[in-house]
DNA sequence: AGTGTACGTATACGGCGTAAATATACGCCA
DNA sequence: TGGCGTATATTTACGCCGTATACGTACACT
């Protein structure tokens, strides 16, 4: 068998003159790698659903045994941290590389009657909230992880990415001037606003996605008629997704309240109006 | 015709000589219940967590056997969707007889800037955020199933107590005169916001409990320190819960912006200013 | 060539959810 | 009073799960 390839795809490894490892040979193709496992589990959870992602599943997934996951992610639970972080990754990726451009920024703000120009701090927090939204319904599957884990894990012990998120939102409500307990408050309004309105974009509503009648197709004839009327009229327009616009617009209603509330308490001198 | 108590609740345990035992005598008391069995389980996750509900596990608690259970909760999922209809039952107590008055809510709004003289739907609305508020920190361990259970049980299939608590605030909304569009957009935001603010305010911050210094209490050891100086810093103030005040303030802030978003587009009739 | 070490495998254990067959005791009517 | 249908709980069994432990194996380096 060729020792040619022995391009491990990442891996350190020096540029020299490499003899050929071939431990790869082993697995499918190439060597395992936290990298490699989380993708492939991000892969799994993306296509069947969280509930698909045992050790073993994903073993084979990886053309390796079970037990040989555990190089890579201490338990079970530090795997799904791992699939957290990755999230997170990408959000990373989203806010360099992304769309969100102060332009179009504050021409959504415009739109949806926040003030004028808004200062710089706001327009990135619109962009990662609007970046956050993105990768979070490109994932639904791993959605709930976000939440889950959340409750589990203390904030110290979150995967980095997750940490250097936090930090990132952080900067930017203190380079506003907002005090300790000011950016506290809004940094928590931020996350659980974002957080909200995701899983409710997120929410199952489909209760039949083949049936061709929208009242068959959402399961309405399984609610009792006279007790739940409005619901069963409303559940079409439910299940329409707000969409990004809506969490902008929240986003500013929240922005706006959160901070005047404190300012009303203590003037503050370095505000978005110079 | 009945002996003695044909129907008895539970066992009269008479020291007399009992010959005949009934079937009540298999499980430690009493028959089983759909509602003993919930109980059970919302009490065994409220002590232990979710991770220690088991059909076997809640069985012995029981005194059953774990296929027991079976004939009151068709799979283990509809267990967990039973534990968040138990929740909803609690939350619909709390509203029938909760501390809610008007004068509270509008004192409240009065201290946060809201303004002057809410409408009683607004206030409702607020009453019911605040006794979900309640409800949620009462049961920690139980909250992930709100938004997991959320994610993964389509609406028409949700319990019937979940399934009124929606009716309940659309009723609020449409009776406030909203049309469909308008009542569906803040119905989102609410359901959205509630849910995200208690999830952040249940978020784990204290890595280690027990130790005395609150910086190892909050595990900033482990957090690399010129990577993420802000949050190291802020770690405690984010320890610190918002309170039920926080969500009423940004519940005011995003019921006034979500109701006027839509107004500019469509004048509108009926509002809360006479 | 030999060796330490990083990596993956083999095996095993106890617990899980639950399908199917079975046992038990009640309410009811003769 | 006795017997029966039915609701209720048990028994047994299967396949999957996470993971502790022990073991191979092939590399990198001397």
């Amino acid at each position: 068998m060729a020792k040619d390839q022995p391009k491990a795809r990442e891996m350190d490894e020096g540029p020299g003159a490499r003899p050929a490892r071939r431990a790869s040979d082993r697995g499918h193709y190439g060597r395992l790698s936290r990298e490699r496992v989380l993708a492939s589990a991000l892969e799994l959870v993306d296509h069947e659903g969280l509930s698909a992602l045992s050790m073993r599943r994903l073993g084979a997934e990886l053309g390796v045994e079970a037990m040989a996951l555990y190089r890579y992610a201490a338990s079970k639970d530090a795997l799904l941290d791992g699939l957290v972080e990755a999230l997170y990754l990408e959000l990373e990726e989203h806010l360099v590389a992304g769309p969100g451009t102060i332009a179009a920024e504050a021409e959504a703000q415009a739109r949806t009657g926040a003030q004028a120009h808004a200062p710089a701090w706001r327009a990135e927090l619109h962009r990662i909230a609007r970046a956050t939204y993105e990768v979070c319904l490109a994932h639904p599957q791993v959605m709930p992880l976000l939440s889950t884990r959340m409750l589990a894990v203390p904030l110290a012990r979150r995967p980095l990415a997750v940490l250097r998120h936090h930090e990132r939102v952080l900067a930017l409500l203190q380079g506003a001037g907002l005090d300790k307990a000011r950016s506290a408050a809004v940094f928590r309004a931020f996350t659980g606003w974002v957080l909200g309105y995701v899983s409710v974009e997120l929410q199952a509503m489909v209760d039949n996605p083949d049936e061709p009648d929208p009242a068959f197709r959402l399961g309405l004839h399984r609610m009792p008629p006279q007790e739940l009327p409005r619901l069963r009229e409303a559940a079409g327009t439910l299940a329409e997704q707000g969409g990004s616009e809506g969490l902008t617009v929240g986003l500013d209603a929240l922005l706006d309240r959160f901070i005047r509330a404190e300012e009303q308490r203590e003037p503050l001198q370095n505000q978005d109006r110079p």
